[in-house]
DNA sequence: CAGTACATACAGAAAAAACTGTACAAACTA
DNA sequence: TAGTTTGTACAGTTTTTTCTGTATGTACTG
């Protein structure tokens, strides 16, 4: 029965693929989602992906909205089509540079900025107040927020690399086999 | 008032970085915990942070367990004190590379796994079975897991860059201010 | 224009996760 | 040894998230 053998291979990568989108932070629902949509021929419907995941279209809608929004799948126009159809981004390398930077981007702008304003208030105490214990307080905290402020720039450089592509410099991509 | 001034800069600090280590799949209450232990001079016990976050003693327990096992928190040995002590791994850089690396690698290797199963299953489906409509359903299938497996050999390649170290020679570490 | 097909907003149900207090075991103290 | 102190397992509660069904608005069709 060859039906089965393939259905299982396919849905063998669909259930991992699933399990491990936790990296992006995607619920295995979704996760699966994805999976599906991935395997998928020609673009899907929210009909179909509803009777394939056996979920309600409510879900369907949510979930690809989701995927939508985290740049991992396209709404496709096709004339003629009522419904909207759907697929996933063919170029995974793209998707995972897009994800990674904009997810990292965000979360280094909002510490960074953090960082300055408390580091700029405390150098402010540190000029006005002469309380010794206030200012080892101060300066220790200080130290703590330079260090940080290091270890940010950093890994905004590191986005960068990707950003730029420029990581495809220092690590090729594998030939593509398709 | 110094002492607010000081105290807030410390504060917004560990709000933001509690807030952004989503990115990490932890929840903000550890977020905040590592923040504080953080900023810190000495380890910490559970109870003084149970006391600085105001939660219970059983969610400090767990969550400085969660830290430990995200590499970003030790246990501390310190003679003549029976509380255990706990501390945040200073170099963040490390930390950032262990996370990375270890749960990236895990995704990836799942992954690949799955689709070097299927990939050998779709293989020999094609060379026993001669349906057409068959084939053409498994060969698709076989092209998109290629695809996928050579991303993820990609990936990996990535995940070594970074778990060598050899990320510092691309992208230099900022002057350590502290 | 009415009628149908479609996506989604919204409210509620179900499931999962976070958090707490109590109880208990292990390690220490005297 | 008996008596504390400390960390955590566990069960129950609260909060959050996920999922569903119904209702509604919009865009097509004839």
């Amino acid at each position: 029965m060859q039906d089965k053998r393939v259905e299982n291979a396919r849905e063998r990568v669909i259930e991992s693929i699933s399990k491990n989108m936790d990296i992006y932070s995607v619920t295995p629902s979704v996760g699966r989602l994805y999976g599906a949509m991935f395997f998928e021929k020609e673009p899907m419907t929210l009909d179909e992906m509803k009777d394939k995941l056996q979920m309600s279209k409510t879900s369907m809608s949510t979930g690809v909205r989701t995927l939508i929004d985290l740049n991992m799948v396209d709404k496709v126009w096709r004339k003629g089509e009522r419904k909207d159809l759907y697929e996933v981004k063919s170029d995974w390398y793209q998707t995972f540079t897009d994800f990674f930077c904009i997810h990292w981007r965000k979360g280094i702008e909002m510490n960074r900025d953090a960082c300055k304003e408390s580091i700029a208030e405390l150098m402010e105490v540190l000029d006005e107040d002469f309380s010794t214990e206030e200012k080892m307080m101060a300066e220790a905290d200080l130290d703590k927020m330079s260090y940080a402020l290091g270890y940010y720039e950093w890994l905004n450089k590191v986005v960068d690399l990707f950003e730029s592509r420029r990581i495809f410099d220092v690590i090729d991509k594998e030939d593509e086999l398709r």
